[in-house]
DNA sequence: AAAAAAT
């Protein structure tokens, strides 16, 4: 029960209003140690309540310790899109009905005269997306030389290279006397890097799931294309017969997004698409389509990948595979939220069965191969070689390659090579039990230096 | 190699 927490009696009464009366695990775990002034870094699985877990804490101690007399922002939460800041500045609000904290909102795609004033108004707290900050920062319109809170939500984002400019700029403009909470479900405590460790002091390290143990609420399957066409009609077919309240479908860039949702439209309505190209107004209106079940099925880039807390999505389609497994973990975590079910479903292509293999490996789960009926692909995954003769047990269909090959035949082969790490032939997929044990983790891919060019 | 975040 919160109410055995010391949250502030005034949270208390918020939480009651909201019909909120238990914490979630990651909420337990993270409450205490805040509220006692620690730095945290908290990696816990999608869906399990982050949000709460640092807001509420947060929260408390600005009520109960007063503002300093014309102190500047006191809490700060840095968000990796505009869709994630405006989330949790909702929620900030809904808590702002019975608590004192102002919070303002900062982010790009908005007047930037109207947040200067909105700021010289002294929200204590300021959600805000990196480079519309860096903007205030730089124009004097922000101070955060007496800030007691930072909070990085999706950490590992925030800190990866896209972010890095940016968050040097608003590091150094923080004040160091202050409290700093890192929280993601792909947060690796040993690899947080360099950055982080110097923002953090001595920092509780809070695992409520590690990354290979998420969600066993989610169902997620596989299904073999041949090319994208193939892809295409999975794809309708998938919209069509499964049943669903909510869905959004992943590509990996824009302008696939775009030529999906045109032709997704065609046959279907309620077809509703976002990537970080279109307008502010635009992204704005779209969410609030589908959060309104307006438009169920949301065709997006990876901004909307982390985050993202969409009642009813109950529905996630890889239709491009994510690049790599965090942010694959990301993306099918838009299902399955808060002790809820969800189907995550990949369409794989032949170029992506390594990604595939190699999601699977991080994530040492396996995802159900499923095949649809009369959408069958000529594809079977890779050919099993070694032990010379025959390719076992799949029948080759539309296998471009001779049959008569021999091996040798191989190294003279003028095809394009496949780029990547590692000798060239697949080594066959024999890792059946999953969890084989304590060879598992330490085995390294072999490091790899910046290769000068 | 691409998405996001600034104008």
């Amino acid at each position: 029960m919160f109410t055995e927490i010391s949250l502030n009696p005034r949270l208390l009464l918020g939480l009651e209003k909201l019909a909120i009366s238990e914490p979630t695990e990651v909420q337990s775990a993270v409450l205490p140690l805040a509220l006692a002034g620690k730095d945290v870094q908290v990696c816990a699985e999608t869906g399990s309540g982050k949000t709460l877990a640092y807001l509420l804490p947060l929260l408390t101690r600005l009520l109960d310790n007063e503002a300093r007399p014309n102190s500047g922002t006191r809490a700060l939460i840095l968000l990796p899109t505009r869709e994630l800041a405006n989330q949790v500045h909702k929620v900030c609000k809904l808590f702002s009905e019975f608590v004192r904290p102002d919070s303002g909102l900062i982010c790009g795609g908005e007047e930037f005269r109207y947040q200067a004033s909105l700021l010289r108004k002294n929200p204590e707290i300021v959600i805000a997306t990196p480079g519309r900050l860096v903007d205030h920062l730089k124009r004097g319109t922000c101070d955060l030389k007496s800030l007691e809170f930072l909070v990085l939500d999706e950490a590992d984002r925030m800190l990866d290279m896209g972010f890095a400019e940016d968050m040097d700029i608003i590091i150094s403009a923080c004040n160091t006397e202050r409290q700093t909470m890192m929280l993601s479900a792909t947060l690796r405590h040993e690899g947080v890097g360099r950055v982080a460790r110097k923002m953090l002091k001595e920092p509780a390290e809070i695992t409520t799931r590690a990354i290979e143990e998420q969600h066993d609420l989610i169902v997620q399957q596989r299904i073999l294309a041949d090319d994208p066409a193939h892809k295409d009609r999975l794809l309708v077919w998938l919209l069509a017969n499964e049943t669903f309240e909510k869905a959004i479908v992943f590509a990996n860039k824009r302008s696939e997004v775009e030529r999906l949702s045109e032709f997704v439209r065609r046959h279907r309505e309620g077809v509703a698409m976002l990537h970080g190209e279109m307008s502010q107004d635009d992204r704005r209106y779209v969410m609030q389509m589908v959060r309104e079940g307006r438009r169920p099925i949301l065709i997006a880039t990876d901004v909307a990948a982390r985050g993202l807390d969409v009642e009813g999505m109950d529905l996630v389609i890889n239709y491009d595979l994510a690049r790599k497994a965090d942010e694959y973990v990301h993306r099918i975590g838009r299902t399955g939220r808060a002790g809820k079910a969800g189907l995550a479903i990949s369409l794989i292509m032949p170029y992506e069965w390594n990604l595939k293999a190699s999601i699977e490996r991080t994530l040492q789960m396996m995802m159900q191969p499923r095949q649809i009926d009369g959408l069958v692909a000529a594809y079977k995954g890779p050919k099993k070689l070694k032990s010379s003769g025959k390719a076992a047990g799949t029948k080759k269909k539309k296998d471009s390659k001779k049959d008569g090959a021999k091996k040798d035949a191989r190294k003279k082969s003028s095809e394009p090579r496949r780029v990547g790490k590692g000798p060239a032939t697949p080594k066959p997929a024999k890792r059946t039990n999953l969890m084989d044990g304590a060879g598992f983790a330490p085995v390294r891919r072999q490091k790899r230096e910046p290769d000068a060019e």
